[in-house]
DNA sequence: GGAATTTGGTTTGAACTCAGGCCATTGACG
DNA sequence: CGTCAATGGCCTGAGTTCAAACCAAATTCC
């Protein structure tokens, strides 16, 4: 038998643990479901003792996490009975987020994010339109993409699109899915938010997302899946000539 | 605007934050990429302080988990100059594994893992026949496609196996992907080792391999792509079949 | 007005992890 | 044969995180 240590193999599946700094996760995955718009303006967080539990960390470092999401003027806190934790911030406009300057590091991981995005969501929307959608299902679609389409403000539209594809990802049905799509909006969100998008490309855009909705309402699992790559593909040519 | 809490998808979005065991986690990634063959037996293992980098974790941290693998007679270690860590266990036998009895929970993952894997596999390869491979990775693409296709014992044609999926994963280029892969290639590895597999479908599955093998040295992404989801979807209807 | 309940705020001691330095062992090379 | 370099083995002090209490405010309901 070899002996050989296939070098290379070893290096691309041995991976950083991500753990060390439970603080600094909540932090980024709080902040980014408020970005996405998963929590909008206005609206309140789960009870700390229940947003603890969801991200399995304890109540002490979520309590930092939140002080630190306050301390940014993310969200604002009251006490006592149907107090809580409310979103307060408007998502900053892509002309205040174009300050910070993009490195090249950011940059690679931004082109991988679009590799990665034309595999999995093109497979969640396949996998979405071949289950067996209940009524809430289709009906939170059909609302997902009727918030898109008329979503006025700059702003709200990123906001709404991202859940549309949070939605698509969630009714897949798969948990790994659901993180990987969750993960590659993140940088999408980021990206839209460091360039200038055109109202052409905005209403090109949900042209595609009425397909989209229509072929996973309509179960064509190979049509969804297209559509969803032609998708990707417009956005990823815009973005890719806009980053470099 | 709305101030809608939007719950579905806060539950799905928010998810669990992995860190806060840096020592277990060492412990899975190192034992999978041993059991998946990464480091086949009689090989050594990075020295500490490499591996402690790539796993970016502390060596004392590090250590508790080769300890860990050292107890479980995974690994031997010896000290000095060209000292080391090498993989001395033979995998498994399935049989030997069957004692294991499986979850529910462990169940609901593993059919999760079929679903994700048919998703990023295919893409992996459609992204590996469209990269421009150097000759070092055309070359290491036939290697593993051979290592697999002549190994003889049944434990080490899985590892082949492995080893062959995660090579296609290596050439996509996509870091996110190669996690993906591995990830899904862990479970599909626990779900062979739990059942028993006939000659046949080992000859069946060895064909598809030189289908993949032959569409990604030639460029032929779709094919490469259509060829792996057949692969896929073969090995998950006799794992869905075998499980439940 | 008063009590109960829900929610955020605070404290405490233990366990885990880290970074960095230093020691011990072994084989290679001059 | 002696030195050197690579490697595993070990220690310490500081920083994080955890679990499980208990406290304080605010709203609801009697």
């Amino acid at each position: 038998m070899t002996a050989a240590p296939l070098p290379h193999l070893g290096e691309a599946v041995l991976r950083p643990i991500r753990g060390h700094h439970a603080f600094e996760a909540c932090v980024e995955q709080l902040a980014t479901a408020i970005r996405l718009g998963v929590y909008p303006l206005g609206s309140a967080l789960p009870a700390e003792r229940d947003l603890a539990e969801l991200l399995a960390v304890s109540r002490a470092t979520l309590r930092e996490a939140i002080a630190a999401l306050r301390e940014a003027g993310l969200v604002e806190t009251r006490r006592g009975r149907h107090g809580g934790t409310v979103v307060t911030m408007k998502p900053r406009t892509p002309s205040a987020r174009r300050a910070a300057r993009t490195t090249a590091e950011q940059c690679r991981g931004w082109l991988d994010a679009l590799d990665f995005r034309r595999v999995v969501e093109p497979g969640a929307a396949y996998l979405a339109a071949r289950a067996e959608l209940s009524d809430a299902q289709r009906q939170r679609l059909r609302t997902a993409h009727d918030a898109v389409a008329t979503a006025r403000a700059r702003a709200q539209h990123r906001q709404a699109d991202s859940r549309f594809h949070l939605t698509v990802a969630s009714l897949s049905g798969s948990d790994r899915l659901m993180d990987a799509v969750t993960s590659v909006q993140a940088s999408v969100h980021e990206m839209l938010s460091a360039i200038p998008v055109m109202e052409t490309n905005i209403a090109h855009s949900d042209r595609q997302h009425l397909l989209i909705t229509n072929a996973i309402l309509a179960g064509r699992a190979e049509r969804a899946r297209e559509a969803m790559e032609v998708h990707c593909d417009d956005t990823a040519a815009l973005l890719r000539g806009l980053l470099g």
